[in-house]
DNA sequence: TGGGTTTTCCGAAACGCTTCGGAAAGCTGA
DNA sequence: TCAGCTTTCCGAAGCGTTTCGGAAAACCCA
């Protein structure tokens, strides 16, 4: 591999020279430069990474770091996390790296070990919970990182998110405002930020509806079909009273939900009224449900660009109140959704 | 973070002996090493991996490069290539890691800067090509990489394979033996080195029983359930004559011919014997299927040491022809074959 | 006693890059 | 003409590590 070393000698340059005019360094002629970059690009000269992390401190890779044991992917999920944030990386020069942690190693180990080895610069953190360990110990080293959601921890960091307790009482509110006094929730799994805010959210709106919240309506665990399925037939079981609306964490409980309503023999959204959050991702939209799914719609491919931004961000030095944002979302009323039932509709048996 | 001359500086010795100390030279004396690796342990000093490639040449990193277009994960496959792979290196201390390549820039010129920036010690690859431009590449590059199958290809390199002709012969034979004559082979993505390889092997099985081999049996996909059943019920489409035995590529095609075949009120083995190869998946197992599914079974599980050892010999500089292996497959009988039917069977309509 | 060997250590150079602190050359205006 | 400024360049140091080529000290056997 060429070096500026061999640049430099290539045209009778100091090594010193070549490297301020490849990176746009004020005080080299113009001519200068464009001969430099030429010789550069004809020599397929790349920096070596190592050498410029040496002195510089900065190795250009950022990481996401997932222990091995969590679930990954059924719904594309994870796919989109790690090539939307890719994407964004490599677009600003920068490395974005995938490292799976085993599972006999803490996670907060495996952080320590990447920075203390000086390999990554950066990292992103996902789901995180109410009081996140990983958030407290990177704040507390000073190592950069960016996180996909917010807690109510006291440090100050970088993080992108939807506001999830506004659109889960959104929801709330679309659906009392309709009669609804019995609605149930099939959230994400517990102890996640973005769940606990959608409880909140969703129990603000019952209050704010004359509405007593009901442990027994709130259904938690991983946000797949089955947790839809599953809940929906558990809701349904017994001897009621039974609810008359589904608040769906995702389209993907959403599809579980309307399944089992369709094998109870329960009718949307004449018997019960549905309403979903929706990710946008890919394969999965609420428009082609039926009845049409009545959501609240925040692309996530929307996060990956502010994410990346506020990393490098952060790995530059700016300071954490000015990379924050919480993104905005859509309210999508289609079909799931109609007035509470005037009497209680039953399962079929 | 703590640096050679740290423990130098805090032992009253030279960083040459620090550093030969701890990389375990013979020339320093047993006292002085224990000293040091305490003093290290206690300073919790790690190696800048940027100082050590600089002057060795080597990161300790190696990676697998997936363009961001092809479809994951659908059936826990590639979580399991990555987070067997990923367990594997940090055993050795090498780092393994993630790089999803984006669809504008083409593969090898990510291999090519992933080389040239000396981020990467070496690759792993994933299902070859027949002809496959990575390896040609590669080789006449000179990096280090195994190939998790292998080519036709006349450069010699790094692999782990298992025996997909012979194992795809031993399936049919099996069923020639047991009368079949029209065997239906529903195999993986054309143009892949163990797709063509398992056509190769169903072939010589075939000739082997004096059988004309008919393209109208030879079926190709992605390897998932739909393309079982999609497969399936195209092959009992029309006025036949059907096949009465189905070669499945693997454990998730085969759920798919078993849930077409029941649709199709065929009953499997009197009317269809099946036989699936089998990775040996968690989640997936073909003695759960009813009737139990015989295999050729080679967990693929078992791959990645020696993936991890052979990657590992080759950025060591050991010749590739220590660098190959072909694994064994297990053939398992259970109840899905039986002996071919004396009249054709009409799928019900 | 002395030459040779072994053991244990160290200084210096090198890897490729960035950056600090000049410095040469050309220009300005008084 | 000269002080002062701007433009354009360069040498050298340094990032943290490994390794080459000694070298001091201790020990050996004749």
């Amino acid at each position: 591999m060429a070096t500026l070393k061999d640049i430099a000698a290539l045209l009778d340059l100091s090594v010193t020279q070549v490297s301020r005019a490849l990176n746009d360094h004020s005080d080299v002629n113009e001519a200068t430069r464009q001969r430099v970059k030429k010789a550069a690009k004809s020599l397929h000269y790349q920096p070596n990474v190592s050498a410029r992390k040496l002195v510089s401190g900065r190795s250009g890779m950022v990481g996401l770091v997932v222990p091995r044991s969590v679930q990954l992917d059924h719904d594309g999920l994870f796919l989109e996390v790690v090539s939307g944030l890719s994407s964004q990386f490599s677009g600003r020069g920068m490395q974005f790296v995938l490292h799976i942690a085993q599972d006999d190693e803490p996670v907060l180990s495996v952080y320590q070990r990447l920075i203390g080895s000086g390999a990554l610069d950066g990292f992103v953190l996902t789901e995180p919970l109410d009081d996140d360990p990983r958030i407290s110990f990177l704040a507390a080293q000073g190592v950069p990182f960016v996180v996909h959601g917010r807690t109510a921890q006291q440090v100050a960091y970088p993080y992108f998110d939807i506001d999830n307790h506004r659109l889960s009482q959104h929801s709330t509110d679309y659906l009392t405002a309709r009669g609804h006094r019995r609605i149930a929730l099939i959230n994400g799994v517990a102890g996640r930020s973005y769940a606990t805010a959608r409880i909140a959210g969703y129990h603000a709106g019952l209050r704010a509806a004359g509405v007593q919240p009901d442990a027994g309506l709130l259904c938690q665990g991983r946000m797949d079909e089955s947790l839809g399925l599953i809940s929906t037939v558990r809701l349904f079981s017994g001897d009621g009273p039974f609810p008359t609306a589904m608040l769906c964490g995702n389209i993907l409980i959403a599809k579980g939900v309307y399944r089992a309503l369709e094998a109870l023999g329960l009718s949307i959204p004449q018997d019960v009224s549905v309403i979903a959050h929706d990710d946008h991702l890919p394969n999965l939209r609420g428009s082609a449900f039926f009845p049409a799914l009545t959501v609240t719609k925040s692309p996530i491919r929307d996060s990956w660009l502010p994410m990346a931004d506020f990393l490098a961000g952060a790995i530059a030095g700016l300071p954490s109140d000015q990379l924050q944002r919480v993104a905005d979302y859509e309210f999508i009323a289609r079909n799931s959704v109609a007035d509470a039932p005037a009497r209680q509709c039953l399962p079929r048996r």
